[in-house]
DNA sequence: CGGCATCCTCTAGGATACTG
DNA sequence: CAGTATCCTAGAGGATGCCG
């Protein structure tokens, strides 16, 4: 047999839970989208937090205010380059500010604005169902690459 | 002058809400990362749902199961190989199931799963937080593309 | 209709070296 | 110390064409 079935139609709104709908108005996606990058609000925060280090800088500021290298050497494998221009990018969004004094050798402070704080939120959200689910995913994606024949002989 | 202050030094836990900290123990990210990719469960979460087109085809799913095409339409500019990209690597993770009609021509329906469903939490949270801000985000990017000489001019 | 397979492009991001 | 500049590669992803 080729095809799987379960579920069959409808998503449950589960019991006390928001409803996928709702957070599609919300998020603003009632047509067709022209361009992945425009017009969706939750597309701008994924594209914003989505690459590979941005939120592991802004956990690490959580704790408070960091020097460039000592950053550097909390979040580990990130490199010099990548970690100046996530900075730079978390700055322009008003979510990290960039303190310089004028010392000698100069020092360079980060820290959470607060609308960068404000994230924990959403972040928070983020963790609890990954840390919640990640057993499950792993074992359906084992389940998943063990079946692989079934989708190609007959 | 070249330094831009602000906050001085601490990140405000807010009135009611989550702090950081707690997040970035709960994400499990209390050493330096060795890859990017590894242990950090909202790094897992952010792969997942951070490309450009897997929360919108989710979102699409939300209002029920949907046929390829129609998905493809709903969707809008995806092309048909990440449109088949993404629901293959969604279903590999339990997130999405897919349903082979043998008609003719053959029919291939999409459902979020239940685990797929359950993500409209975090997602949801991360579309009221870019609802809330994104005006303030749009100002904030003006502004420091406004006074971009500061960095290059002393 | 619902796909693979192929080719080609473009960008994220690492490595390295130099500076105020 | 905290960057900037340059070079280079791997992978994401569009366009196109063929197939059951």
């Amino acid at each position: 047999m080729n095809a799987r079935h379960s579920e069959g139609t409808a998503t449950p709104p589960a019991s006390g839970e928001r409803s996928m709908r709702e957070v599609r108005i919300v998020a603003g996606v009632t047509g067709p989208i022209a361009d992945p990058r425009v017009l969706c609000p939750v597309r701008d925060v994924l594209d914003r937090l989505g690459d590979a280090w941005s939120v592991l800088v802004i956990l690490r500021l959580g704790d408070g205010a960091m020097r460039f290298n000592a950053l550097k050497r909390a979040v580990g494998a990130i490199s010099q380059r990548m970690l100046t221009v996530t900075l730079r990018s978390l700055e322009r969004d008003g979510l990290v500010t960039r303190t310089v004094f004028p010392t000698n050798p100069p020092q360079v402070e980060y820290a959470l604005t607060e609308l960068g704080a404000s994230l924990a939120g959403p972040i928070g959200a983020l963790a609890d169902w990954a840390v919640t689910h990640r057993d499950r995913i792993t074992s359906e994606r084992r389940r998943y690459d063990a079946g692989e024949t079934d989708r190609s002989s007959p």
